[in-house]
DNA sequence: AATTTCACCGATAGTACTATCGGTGAAACT
DNA sequence: AGTTTCACCGATAGTACTATCGGTGAAATT
């Protein structure tokens, strides 16, 4: 293995990543309840009190908690989305629609488990991280649905289209903790499932959009 | 105003409905952090050591709330079910499905609330509660796919099944959610779209059902 | 080589909460 | 009327955690 010739602020970021990681692990498996400066610093490998070094408090440690996951989440939305774009058909790219929030989600669930925990918690710091984190998903559901030709010209019809965003988000989300959890292990049944939701929508829209 | 010639049991088991109350009240304001035996003893009108007469600790006061929780959702569903037997048409019976949990939730917002927020926290002791409700409600959605005529005779429809039910499930919380925030102010809007997104997927399982 | 910087350490003060204990008075029982 | 029961009380021991402080040694600077 090789040696660990670093310079101090290469070993204090590396110590303050150690710190975020481990953070991050402890509250997937144990939640806010469990996240303790004591269980932070020594699955870091440091002592408790070196935990104030790095963050000003456990606020703090909260905040770059958030921000790390919505990196990690963009980071891992424009990967999926990147993979996506060399689909050939029109037909694909809906797909893509849906497999592209599964995918970066499944290559971060715990994300995600952080996320909806926080979202209806009001006494979690991370709750502006699941705002936005929503919003995100919640957007790109709504870009592709401009994509399609759907827009709103009145408050109706935004109310309608905002409702089926979230209502699809809700259910990607949904199926992305089935499918971590293994009960859905394929992730195209998924697509199928959410493809079909979306198509009930869209029908919808074009049979009430200009009538009534 | 009257006075309070109550037996000690009846005394007790006031001071009893109080607590719980109070908590609930707490765990849906402040989230499961700021549950605290002073708090809820206090928002009770009793001593902090008082709440010991009534529940073992902590967590016997969690359980007791879960059960409470579980009790006013179910007597929820079951009422609102009541109003709905009186729908005149097939299709208001359909709307029914989707208005009865909306109905049911508005009713009790603080319980889904904190039913989402357990579900995916590993450390609450309302886990329970939050699997048995997020079943009911899977199982109100899976009862009216069978009564449709969608059944499952292998394992890929079985997972299809679930996925729909899983999927308008967490659609309904969502928009519920929305409902109750004030963003979706009318709850038939969100039944149009909850039966659009349905009716996508019912479309799609006839389409497939028999072929490929 | 001498000096400064600073990431980390152990010890500990302070805080918030859980749960127990002995005491009290009014209700319930005899 | 005398006795027992028990819901409730204040006090407090015990526990878990946060955050601060002075000290240390190796890296960085001079």
């Amino acid at each position: 293995m090789t040696n660990t010739p670093l310079t101090r602020s290469e070993a204090k970021d590396l110590t303050r990543r150690r710190l975020i990681r481990a953070a991050l692990e402890i509250l997937d498996k144990e939640g806010e309840a469990g996240l303790t400066t004591v269980k932070v610093a020594k699955a870091a490998g440091i002592a408790q009190s070196s935990f104030y070094v790095h963050f000003k408090d456990k606020q703090d440690l909260l905040r770059a908690l958030g921000d790390e996951g919505g990196e990690r989440l963009r980071r891992a939305m424009r990967e999926a989305r990147r993979q996506a774009r060399e689909a050939p058909t029109e037909l694909e790219s809906h797909r893509d629609t849906f497999r592209i929030p599964l995918d970066a989600i499944s290559r971060h669930p715990e994300l995600l488990r952080i996320q909806l925990r926080a979202r209806h918690d009001p006494s979690s710091p991370l709750r502006e991280f699941a705002t936005e984190t929503a919003k995100a998903y919640r957007d790109h559901h709504a870009a592709d649905l401009a994509a399609l030709g759907y827009t709103a010209d009145n408050e109706r019809d935004r109310r309608r289209l905002e409702m089926i965003a979230e209502g699809i988000n809700a259910a990607t989300n949904a199926l992305a903790i089935g499918h971590i959890e293994g009960r859905y292990p394929e992730i195209e049944e998924a697509v199928d499932v959410l493809v079909a939701l979306s198509r009930g929508a869209l029908r919808w829209l074009r049979a009430t959009q200009t009538g009534s």
